[in-house]
DNA sequence: GCCGTTTTCGGCCCGACTGTTTTCAGTCG
């Protein structure tokens, strides 16, 4: 996408402006950014479809951005922006990632000693010539080394799925602390982001020294590296900085509101509360030096005329205008969830590590779920011991006598006959039709040749969706949380396509994460229905359904969009 | 540079911390 590209240009013309010190444009730029990340038509089409006026009807975007995004279609280059990046050569998103390091020092690191990325930074920090620069000093640079050596470990941001069970078990433990009133966690991992960026908690206490003092000795706390009256960070040997603030009671809602931003939900709600002559802060809701809210972020939100909304929406993405109209979503939520429709058992286990049917429902039994199914890799998979044609109605006569069992014994759950079959390159299915129609679904996923022309893996997906036996596409972009991009594709066509034919969207709960969030809210607007499953090949993985759910509460579903909150009966009347 | 039923000009979120230039710029969330 054009949009990922031109953001990253005028984010780094924001950092140009800002050293020049310009003041608002690089304020301008940012905005443009944000707002073209979170598009989801490339503007490239929209270019196509409605030329400079379209462009200029995207928020951020005016008469200066569209000349920039026109520049950049027809040349693939942004004068402006190349004439900048002459002067000061520097790997921006690299640079910015450490601690400590804004755009004015990282010009003068540029101008004083040549340092273009990382590696130089590293290279002059070792040499002691970071220090006796003009605004530096030895406490900066020892910032720098601790820095690098951080990212150097860390690697930037964490799965969501590697920090929440780990931070949830530290939330625990703070709550019990018989000093702690209040504790909760902030940030983007409240917000429940695909990533994290570090943890954050917020605490209300008579002592805070004390929980402090918990907070530093935690295992796993391999330094200290802040430490004030309320606030003390840390790094953890996992790879990630956490934060704790203590916060006092009267404005312990303001600051929970605050702390979890997003930045951009935090901007709009501040200028919400300027226009009606009031100040918001983390420290409450003011009428001039007069406190009227802070307690709890119900009340916030309620003084500046809002009403409360989950963390996962709040990314000034048209929530604060829902909330305004009363169109707040009901989001989905966990115990909405009936059942997991892909589940893979040891009937295609290669290396002995998978689970008996028997074992998966059990699990999912205890889960509270009504009804598991399950969905083997077939024919054309060679990493697993694939189902063919013969093992698949094996399968289904197997799986028959085990609900047969469940019944006589009184046991109200059923197990689901389904398969995670193969798209071709051609679109064909890899499993003969006849045996595909002989179970109670067909999940149809791609898992070979990943990389094509964006015309032709559009026809490939459409064409097995329009398969009259394929009931669900399985993780339908492709993309691996920062592992491997989507492919190439026309989402509309797909949208429109599993519209008319009736197929469901996977929202895939592994780290796969796929559909976006972008892409469920679009799906949900045009009316296409999804199913949140686990991509479980271990039953434990059947708890990774909080992460789909998550995903697609910032997706904005609702339990009505998410077919698997069905009962078996009604869910069973969705499939082909 | 963008935006607008309070404006086509004059605004643009807010506060805290850190380290150094010892009064405040730069950075962060």
């Amino acid at each position: 996408m054009k949009n990922q590209e031109l953001s990253k240009i005028f984010n780094e013309i924001a950092r140009f402006l800002q050293i020049d010190g310009v003041a608002f444009k690089p304020y301008a730029y940012e905005k443009a950014a944000i707002s073209l990340e979170g598009l989801s038509e490339d503007v490239a089409e929209t270019y196509v479809r409605g030329g400079r006026k379209a462009l200029e009807e995207i928020p951020g975007i005016g008469r200066a951005m569209s000349d920039h995004i026109e520049e950049y279609l027809k040349t693939g280059k942004i004068k402006f922006y190349e004439e900048m990046k002459k002067k000061l050569p520097v790997k921006w998103d690299e640079l910015l990632s450490l601690e400590g390091l804004g755009p004015k020092k990282i010009k003068v690191l540029y101008e004083k000693l040549g340092v273009k990325n990382l590696k130089d930074l590293a290279k002059v920090v070792k040499k002691h010539k970071v220090a006796p620069l003009f605004g530096f000093g030895e406490k900066t640079e020892e910032n720098i080394v601790q820095g690098l050596d951080f990212l150097k470990r860390s690697k930037g941001r964490s799965l969501l799925k590697d920090v929440l069970p780990f931070a949830t078990e530290i939330l625990k433990k703070i709550e019990k602390l018989k000093e702690v009133e209040k504790v909760s966690l902030a940030g983007s991992l409240r917000r429940k982001k695909e990533t994290i960026g570090d943890v954050d908690f917020l605490v209300v206490s008579k002592n805070p020294k004390k929980v402090m003092k918990f907070f530093c000795n935690l295992p796993g706390v391999e330094k200290v590296w802040g430490k004030g009256g309320t606030k003390a960070s840390v790094h953890m040997k996992e790879g990630f900085d956490m934060d704790l603030r203590v916060v006092p009671l009267k404005s312990y809602g303001s600051a929970l509101q605050y702390f979890t931003g997003s930045q951009d939900h935090n901007i709009a709600t501040r200028k919400i509360a300027i226009e009606k002559g009031l100040k918001l802060s983390e420290w409450g809701v003011f009428s001039g030096s007069k406190q009227i809210a802070g307690k709890t972020e119900e009340e916030v939100y309620k003084a500046i005329g809002l009403k409360w909304m989950s963390p996962e929406i709040r990314e000034n993405g048209g929530e604060i205008e829902a909330s305004l109209n009363h169109k707040l979503p009901q989001l989905v939520e966990l115990k909405d969830i009936k059942g997991d429709l892909h589940i893979h058992s040891n009937w295609e286990d290669l290396k002995g590590s998978k689970d008996s049917i028997e074992m998966l429902a059990k699990k999912g039994m205890e889960l509270g779920y009504e009804y598991i199914g399950i969905s083997d890799h077939t024919n054309d998979l060679k990493v697993e011991k694939s189902l063919n044609e013969k093992h698949i109605l094996k399968q289904i006569e197997y799986i028959k006598k085990l609900n047969q069992s469940f019944e006589k014994r009184g046991i109200k759950f059923k197990i689901l006959t389904g398969c995670e079959a193969n798209i071709r390159r051609d679109g064909t299915i890899d499993v003969e039709d006849e045996v595909l129609s002989k179970l109670d679904y067909v999940i149809a996923g791609i898992h070979s040749i990943h990389k094509m022309e964006k015309e032709e893996m559009t026809k490939r997906i459409i064409k097995a969706m329009q398969n009259k036996n394929v009931d669900i596409l399985a993780h339908p972009t492709g993309r691996i949380v920062g592992e491997r991009e989507e492919y190439l594709m026309d989402f509309d066509k797909i949208l429109k396509t599993a519209y008319e034919t009736g197929t469901i969207l996977e929202i895939n709960s592994s780290t796969r994460l796929d559909l976006r969030d972008l892409y469920i809210r679009r799906a949900k607007s045009e009316g296409v229905k999804m199913l949140i499953n686990t991509d479980t090949h271990k039953k434990d993985q059947m708890d990774f359904m909080e992460y789909g759910i998550s995903q697609a509460r910032r997706g904005w579903a609702e339990k009505k969009d998410i077919i698997n909150t069905e009962s078996v009966e009604n869910l069973l009347k969705y499939f082909k």
